[in-house]
Formats: C-alpha cells, structure tokens, sequence
RNA sequence: GAACUGAAACGGACGGUUGCGCGAUAUUGCGCCGAAAGGUAUUAUCGUGAGGAAAGUCCGUGCUUCACAGGGCGGGAUAGCUGAUAACAUCAGCCAGAGGUGACUCUCGGGAACAGUGCAACAGAAAAUUACCGCCAGAAACAAGCAACUCUCCAAUUCAAGCUUGGGGUUCGCUGGUAAGGAUGAAAACGCGAGGUAAGAGCUCACGACACGCUAUGGUAACAUAGGGUGGGUGUAAACCCUAUCCGAAGCAACACCGCAUACGAGAAUUUUUAUUUGCCCGAUAAGCGCUAUGCGCAUUCUCGUGGGUGGCACGCAUUUUGCGGAGCGUUCUGGUGACAGAGCGCAAAGAUAGAUGACCGUCGAUUACAGAACACGGCUUAUAGUUUCAGUUCUUUA
RNA sequence: CGGGGUGUGGCGCAGUUGGUAGCGCGCGACGUUUGGGACGUCGAUGCCGCAGGUUCGAACCCUGUCACUCCGA
C-alpha cells in the first residue's frame, strides 16, 4: 500500500491543534478528517479515498541515520495494522515517535498502532465494509 | 616469545518469507485518457540500490549565473627547498630543528645584528643606548681674618708649624670615568683564562659558542663540510608590520525551460461593490481556497514577483558493429627513490524529493563500533568495536 | 547551502592592548530582636565548555572539537 505523504506544514499544525489524540507506549497519534480527500480521489485513477500519513521524529531522539531507522520502523508497523484491519478512509494520521521507538521493534509499534485506533474508533467494522 | 613502529585491506556472511525507490520488459494482463500514435497509474518478472568516513563544511576545482578597458588603495590567503598535480592550506622526496636505545615520529619552519613602531606584570639597581649601590680619578676642605675654630695623621725644616715642604688617610655632598660585582626574574648585555688599566670593559690575545658576508668543494636548491674574514643589547611577528607569491562575486533553494489557471504579495488603472467555484459535502454564523492558523483574509483588468512541474541528476554525445570524450574505477606492464605519469585490457545504471535498503526467522560468526547520499570530484579534520596482511625495530630465550 | 553569536561560583551577568577572576541575587556563620523578616559584619563556593599549540605566563592570541542559539536564500 502506497502512501501519500503529508508535505504541508499548516497541516501538521492543524492535527496538532483539532484531532483525535491518543498516547501510545511508542508514538502519538493524530487523527484528523481530510478535506481535501475527495480531490486526491479525484485524480486517483482508482478513485478511491486514501489515508496520507506524517511522521514526525525530533532531532532529540538521535542523529540522520536513527532517525532514518524510527522512520521505516512506524512505517513498516503502519503496512502490518493496514494489511491485518480494515482503516477508514479519507484521514490525516501523523504519528510521533515517541523516545523508546528507538529500541522499538516493528512488532511493537503494530501493538501499540492497533491499541491507539481500537480507542480512537478509527477501525471499520466488518459489517459496513 | 614479549613490547613496539610504519603501510594497507575489510568493517558482518549465506538462505527463506514479506515490503520500498529507480530502470527495463509485458506479444494478447487490467483500469483511465485519446480519433489514432501513444500516455499514465497498478500488477507481474528481471536487474539494481549508501560510507570509509556518506559526517564536520576547513581548503581546492569543475559546473551555472552575474560583473568586468586598464591601473591603484584597501582586504584576505599562503610561507624551508625541489618536485607532483586541473588546483590546493594537499601529496612525495630532501634540508634544518626537536623527541625516542631503535624502527621511526613531530614542527603555521620567511624577516628582530638589511626598515620602523609597540609590549615585557610582580620582583629587581636596571627589562633596553639604563646608571641606584659599588669601584676609580679629579676638584674642594679656601680667602680675609685671628683670642679661639681651620678635614685629619706622620715625617722633615724650625726656638716655634693650623699656615712651609714631602708623604699618607678621610668624604654629607659635587664633577667625571666604568660596567668586573650586586639577594630579583621566564629572560640581565657571549663563556673561561691571561694581558691591560686609576678603576674597568672583546679594550687586546688564546681556546670555545653564536650571527652574517666571502672563497673552495659537493648539491638543481634548501643546505652541508673546510678555510679565512667581519661582528657583538635579549625575547615576542599565532603584536602591528615588512618581503615574496596568489586572489572578481555568489551559489544546485545556482541556473534553464514549461505553465501562469481558482490563490497570494507589490504597483497602476477601473468600478463604488457581496463579486469566484458546485462531483461529494454544505447552505451564508456554511463549504472552498490561501496564510504567520481554535484566528484572519477573499471585487475586476493589466504588469512584475512567489507558490507548481520538468531538466540540472548520476557516465555523456553521436550512433546502434561501435566510435569519440571525460581530473571515472579496477588490473597488468613500462619510467621514476617517491608523489605520479604513459600505454594495454576490462568494467561502467544509488539518484530520492517529508526524502527510498526495512521487518521477521534459521545457520555461521560474534556480543557489533562510528555512523545514512541530496550537483559532482581531489584533499584535510574529526568519530570508529573488531579482524587480517605486508615491511621493520628493540629486548629476552633457544639453536 | 551560506553567515553570525554564546559557553565564567547554585542562578543571572561583568571582565579580552595577555600579568594573582569579580558584581548582584542566593547559601552558611555571627550580631541585632522575645522570635522572625529587614539590616549590619564575616565567610565559603570556579580544571573560565573540552583538547592541543604560541608565549616566561592564556578566561583573553591561534588551531581543532562539542553543545546551545540566531539570521539569510
């Protein structure tokens, strides 16, 4: 599953500021509804909605290439809850690595991923998909 | 065997499952756009995919744009010699100095006795044409006057000496000479001996140390060795400065092309005003879009700028047998002490754009170090677990 | 990518033509007070971010390095 990244900074802010937020062990969770969705459907030839994704590691947890390591490790934990549960789509998600996602395997991060969307009601049930 | 020195290489390997970037292929795979050629995303297969430092950004280049008649001032950089190199503050060899028993290592190594200025706290006599003590020499200690005092001692003459003559001594202060000695200090006017002198002094001499010319020999040169000459106020130029050589500026967010639409900023004009869009959602206290974002903004036209895309950018160009070009990489040979140069052969695909190499399992090995490309290259500096190879030194033991 | 600044007692800051490192607040002791505060007197506290160099001597000069921070495109 590709996905589209979030670029603008405003956007950021704006997940920061007004969604959904849950604390996990190893990252933090924002959610919030896309309103440009239904553009991005648009010029998608599948047409489909589509989740775009931040990651926001600090400089405080370490130099380029740990930071590069937390990256691909959210990532890869992201790629396993998608593929394992049925998301809603049509969102903003920015996860925040949090100072133990260091250590973190990716088994970890898909624990606690799944954890944040259960409480945050961001799993679609069976029924409507 | 132990302790070292120098140079170099590697810096996890293999297999499986599953994912990511880029490239190629897909006749008749599938979706969309298009009249078609074709384009685009997805899927499948194949190939390929971070480092020795990718880091720091400290130098030097290429490349791009701008500026530019010529010269000067100012500013900056470099600093033993010769060579290497596209260039450098890099590298090689050598010289000088310092360290080590040695292999070897280290040195921002021009100029202070061929310009000038500054600084040297405290202590100390003095920190730079010095003169406080000391040493020595000289003058003076008088004249008038006299009862007394007359710097002082001895001797001679004399009846009689403060007064004449001769010799010696003294010095609060004065004049001059001197730099031997003087407790300090990081540093004190070459060292030591002899001569010399009123006292002294490189003032003179012998020996030695140092500096700068000269001659000879060796070397391209720095320089070395020998001879002979001249000379005598220290340190500091990572203080100003002087000398020689070199230097236009900015950087891939450079720059080029496409686009300029619904937005924003600036300027000008028009109008005097709710004006732009409707697939989903929403219905003016809203949606949408933009921004410095719980808020704020939004008229029309023109010009300029910003936001966007592609290239720059990953060997290039022409062509499809291959050829040419590039500071490209590996290897062999030749030349050179070496840096390196020349020739032959072979190899060439990281190129992302919120930024691609990961996750899980097994075996070996180990307890895995420092660490992630962002236009490219040559160096430097800094970080780095561990392993291996080559050359060499010293000590010990055995033969 | 390019350029600048800062680092000094517990905290906030001075101090750089190189010569024994200070100020304010805070801290401790004593005095004053019935006691506390305020006030007064005295005192302690520093590898001047780290490493190397120049110099007789470095917080200051030079080189490297680390951390924090700001600005421009």
């Amino acid at each position: 599953m590709k996905h589209i990244a979030i670029g603008e900074n405003h956007l950021y802010s704006k997940a920061y500021a007004k969604g959904e937020k849950f604390v996990g062990r190893f990252v933090v969770v924002y959610i919030l509804k896309d309103f440009k969705a239904t553009r991005l459907m648009n010029a998608n030839p599948e047409k489909k909605y589509l989740n775009r994704i931040g990651l926001t590691v600090s400089k405080k947890l370490g130099k380029a290439h740990i930071r590069n390591r937390v990256k691909r490790i959210l990532r890869e934990g992201l790629r396993q809850t998608e593929t394992e549960n049925n998301l809603k789509k049509g969102y903003l998600i920015v996860l925040v690595a949090r100072a133990g996602a260091i250590d973190a395997k990716s088994d970890d991060i898909k624990t606690d991923l799944t954890r944040a969307f259960k409480a945050l009601k961001f799993i679609r049930d069976e029924k409507n998909s």
